[in-house]
DNA sequence: GAGTCGCT
DNA sequence: TAGG
């Protein structure tokens, strides 16, 4: 009964190519921020926003929280894992509705079906940023990137796949949901630095959920 | 030898 | 914004 939750959330047009096998799905999730939230929150009560350090050494200013399989980055580099190391125990699984947002935006950016099994969760506050940079640790390149905007407005850059390759910037609201893979699955992605403001669904923050096949 | 989801 |  899931299968068709988001499918009629708008009517066409949302869709805006930004790039070879990549795409807006402007508002397609709009009417559904309080069920997104709830599985955000539900999430959050067991995986608390953390902020990691990059190998460099740096404090990210995104706060970020997972289910499914989880991300973690510190001196070591980036990787994935299947459970929380400190207590052996596995991450929570991904929501049903997480589940078929992915699935049904992936159907129609023209991936088809897709049961990814990592959620990444972002919290932007003002001035949060993520530099440019490529999602590359994970296991299966096929399998497209599903990312959710909630909550503040963003500039969201995409580039290409080399760092240099001058990066098209796109606003991203509240409801959007942008997909890329195929010939732009590694391209280089980021946001700008967020400004303040306040979204009466979800506060002062901008909040990020991405789906994607990691392991 | 890369790195390099941050920094200059 | 390019790049060490």
């Amino acid at each position: 009964m899931t299968m068709d939750l988001f499918e009629d959330a708008l009517p066409p047009p949302w869709h805006e190519q930004i790039a070879p096998g990549a795409v807006v799905l402007h508002g397609f999730v709009r009417d559904h921020g309080p069920e997104l939230l709830a599985a955000v929150n539900s999430v959050v009560a067991q995986v608390p926003w953390r902020h990691m350090i990059t190998p460099g050494g740096y404090r990210m200013s995104v706060a970020m929280s997972w289910c499914g399989n989880g991300w973690t980055s510190d001196n070591r580099g980036y990787r994935y894992s299947d459970r929380d190391t400190r207590t052996g125990k596995p991450w929570p699984p991904i929501p049903e509705i997480l589940m078929a947002l992915a699935d049904e935006a992936a159907v129609q950016a023209g991936f088809g079906h897709y049961v990814p099994d990592s959620c990444l969760m972002n919290r932007y506050d003002p001035g949060s940023k993520l530099s440019l940079h490529q999602d590359k640790d994970e296991n299966d390149f096929g399998a497209p990137i599903v990312s959710v905007s909630l909550g503040l407005p963003a500039v969201f850059q995409f580039g290409g796949l080399q760092r240099g390759d001058r990066a098209r910037r796109v606003p991203l609201a509240h409801g959007d949901v942008v997909v890329w893979g195929g010939p732009s699955r590694l391209n280089y992605h980021g946001i700008l630095p967020v400004k303040e403001g306040y979204h009466s669904l979800v506060g002062p923050h901008r909040i990020n959920i991405t789906l994607r096949k990691a392991l």
